[in-house]
DNA sequence: GTTATAGGTAACCATCTAGTTACTTATGGA
DNA sequence: TCCATAAGTAACTAGATGGTTACCTATAAC
């Protein structure tokens, strides 16, 4: 996956609409947009942009059947983010508290505010 | 962690420029800003608007001492969405090609051009 | 064949994003 | 003190996002 389809993966969910209409097709396999429409209080139209990034994204497949088109939910590029990620940063989170030690431990940290709530 | 907190962290991830600082930070904690420049073709100002949006998903924790800002990675947030998506979408990612096989088994598969190659 | 319905286009709008240059502030060091 | 440097503000731009209404197309059903 390279960074462009990073940037759309990310984007696709940076959005509670989307989301929600991801977790919608994981739930329903084989929906159409017009039977989701009532859990949502935005326009046809916008749901159907919503979709569209969804579907660039990679994150929802469609095929059109009639005048039909079931929805799919792709799980694929989610689990290579969560590989990846979790790679990436297993080391920060076997100790998660390592950072906040770090910052901490700083000579000048008398003069700072950083609270373990600052990090949740 | 809320509906607009996830919208942050995922609007911060969208980006690769930001991706890239917020890697660097995490390899080099207590870095600053001008040390983590040259990595960059953008100016100053515009990286700098790029840790603003790292700072407000919470990524990253600043403490400014002196005339300099030691930049530090917080794994929370991505630890908590790492995990949270793992779980909801666990079923899927035993099997990822369940979905494929539900899409390609509809009665109507024939008129498709749905490949493995379109869910990766 | 008409009509109801699922889906799709086009055009518009307000706001946000990602970047820039120019200027200001604050601090550490010679 | 004076200067170099790290950081921050202000103002501007082009283009993307998130939403709308109005209209068009295709198909299923009667």
């Amino acid at each position: 996956m390279n960074e462009q389809q990073l940037d759309q993966v990310f984007l696709a969910l940076a959005n509670s609409s989307r989301r929600l209409l991801l977790d919608l097709i994981a739930a329903r396999p084989g929906c159409t947009l017009s039977q989701l429409q009532a859990e949502f209080s935005i326009s046809r139209i916008g749901l159907m942009k919503h979709l569209q990034v969804l579907l660039d994204a990679g994150l929802v497949m469609a095929q059109k059947q009639g005048r039909e088109r079931p929805l799919y939910f792709n799980p694929v590029p989610l689990q290579q983010i969560h590989q990846r990620w979790g790679d990436q940063y297993r080391d920060f989170w076997a100790s998660q508290l390592l950072r906040l030690k770090a910052a901490v431990e700083q000579p000048e940290h008398t003069t700072t505010e950083l609270t373990t709530k600052d990090l949740l």
